[in-house]
Formats: C-alpha cells, structure tokens, sequence
DNA sequence: TTTATATATACGCCTTGACGAATGTGTTAG
DNA sequence: CTAACACATTCGTCAAGGCGTATATATAAA
C-alpha cells in the first residue's frame, strides 16, 4: 500500500556502497550511534576525509545525523523502499566477516572519546537533551 | 574451511552494481543466458556502450561470457563469496519491483534477435553444441 | 580471399568523486 | 567577547568512468 517500491534510486545506493572507508564507517554505525570523533579515531584517518563521506552517505540517504552540542551523531538511516533496507540489513551483516571490519569493531568496544562513553550509549539512548 | 570470505572486493563489488544500465543488463541476465544482440534491441541503446558494461561487469567476476560463432553469450557468474552471492541473488530479487525493469523484462519475453529463439533458450538448456 | 555480421576496443571529451590542505561554521568555555 | 573545540566545507589536483564516434577483431558466408 505504501512501500514507493519504483522510485527509489538503486544506483545512488549502491554507488554510497562502492567505497572502503564508507564500508567500513557503515560497519561501525550499524550496531550503535556514533559521533564523528569515533570514527576519526578508530579509522585513523583525516577528519574532513571522514566529513566528506559521512555527508555521502547522507545525501544517499543511508545515515542520519544529529547534533549535540558540540557533537554530531550518525546513525544508519532505514531506507524507505523495503528491497533497499532488507539488502542494506544484509550488507552490514556481511561486512561481519571481513578482517579489516572486526578489527575495527574490536577497536571501538575500546573506543576512548569525549562524549558519552559508549558503555553508556549501549545501556541507554543518552537522553542528555541539553 | 574454504568460504574465503575475506578477500572478496566489496568495494569494486558494489561500484559494479552502481550504474543503471548495468543494474538492467544484470535484470535481462538474472534469469538465462543471453547475447549482446538482445541487450542492444530490449534497452535499446548503442551497442558499444552495451558491450563496454558487460566488460565492466566482466572485469567485476559479476557475469561470464562465452562464445558461440560469432555471437557472445552472458551470464551471470556466481561470486566466490557466499556474501557476495547472497547479496547479488536478493538483489536480482529487487529488481523486479522496479518498473523499468518489469517493461525490460517484459520485452524480453517477445525479443526477436537471430541465434537461437529465446522461447527455445527457455525450454531447454539450449544444447546446440555449436 | 573478399564481404558481411557480431562484438570489442580505442579515442577524445566531459563529469564525478577521492584526496590533502586550508578555511569556514557552530557550540561551549572562560 | 574571545578562545578553543568539533565538525563541515571549499579548493585545486588527479584518476576513474560514462558517453558517442570511429575503428579493430573474430567468425561465418559467399
């Protein structure tokens, strides 16, 4: 009735897929919510360099952000066309079994930065509200 | 002991499949074996740019070709990786809601083209065995 | 061997996008 | 207000890739 199934622009999608770093920026987003300090650290590369493909993949339509002060906060963003979030759902979960993906996510359940500790994200969705 | 999951380019994976008219090539394809000459006449574009897809999706490992006289046939190659191949399989699958490429698929299913007709193609496995 | 057919590749042009470096913007602290 | 911090954006450069056009290659037919 309402799933828009025509209109939704796979090339965009899967062109927001064809890129390492994005890769792997969506395989540490996709368990939790993430500021960009996160993904500097962990990646270990530039901060614009990650800026710049974070605004890819929103402009894609695959992540959200949202400010908190000082600190932006990416979370995957549920695509609206249903084939696109089964296979979105789906990638994440095979990212699972690249090297480079698990180390980064060893990396992050170690993750040191700034704002809420992660430990606390994961218990509750941070309800600092300024 | 032998999936070899973690050497498989995503990345090239995913660029392969960021193009429209590779996306409708990979529909015609999804579900028999199919030469260049179809592809020109059901998308209706120059054969060059056709034939510079498949190459692409060629040099991906995403098709396969093979040469029967002076046509060449495609097909779809199964990745190496159960990921991969997972992924390529539901997004065929995804494909189909789209309207561009129902009225591709649909067209193909009257295509008039010279080797072997489609209708015997789909009725059997086409053992002509040059 | 010549000719026609089916397909592939090369060329030049243009757009997209990736990068590092520098700079801009928004927010909080002092 | 000013400074510091977190992040975004811009700029110049470069490589990848898309396109149309022209041409090369392979096979079959004459």
């Amino acid at each position: 009735m309402s799933a828009k199934p025509s209109q939704f622009n796979k090339e965009l999608f899967f062109q927001a897929l064809g890129d390492t770093t994005r890769l792997r920026l969506l395989n540490l987003v996709g368990e939790q919510e993430l500021c960009v300090c996160h993904f500097v650290e962990i990646l270990d590369q530039p901060q614009p360099k990650i800026s710049r493909h974070l605004a890819y993949l929103r402009r894609a339509g695959i992540v959200e952000a949202r400010r908190e002060g000082k600190w932006m906060h990416y979370r995957i963003a549920p695509p609206p066309d249903a084939g696109a979030a089964k296979l979105l759902r789906k990638t994440l979960k095979w990212l699972a079994d690249d090297r480079l993906m698990q180390s980064d996510r060893a990396r992050l359940s170690k993750a040191v930065c700034p704002p809420s500790s992660l430990v606390t994200l994961q218990a509750a969705p941070a309800r600092k509200a300024r």
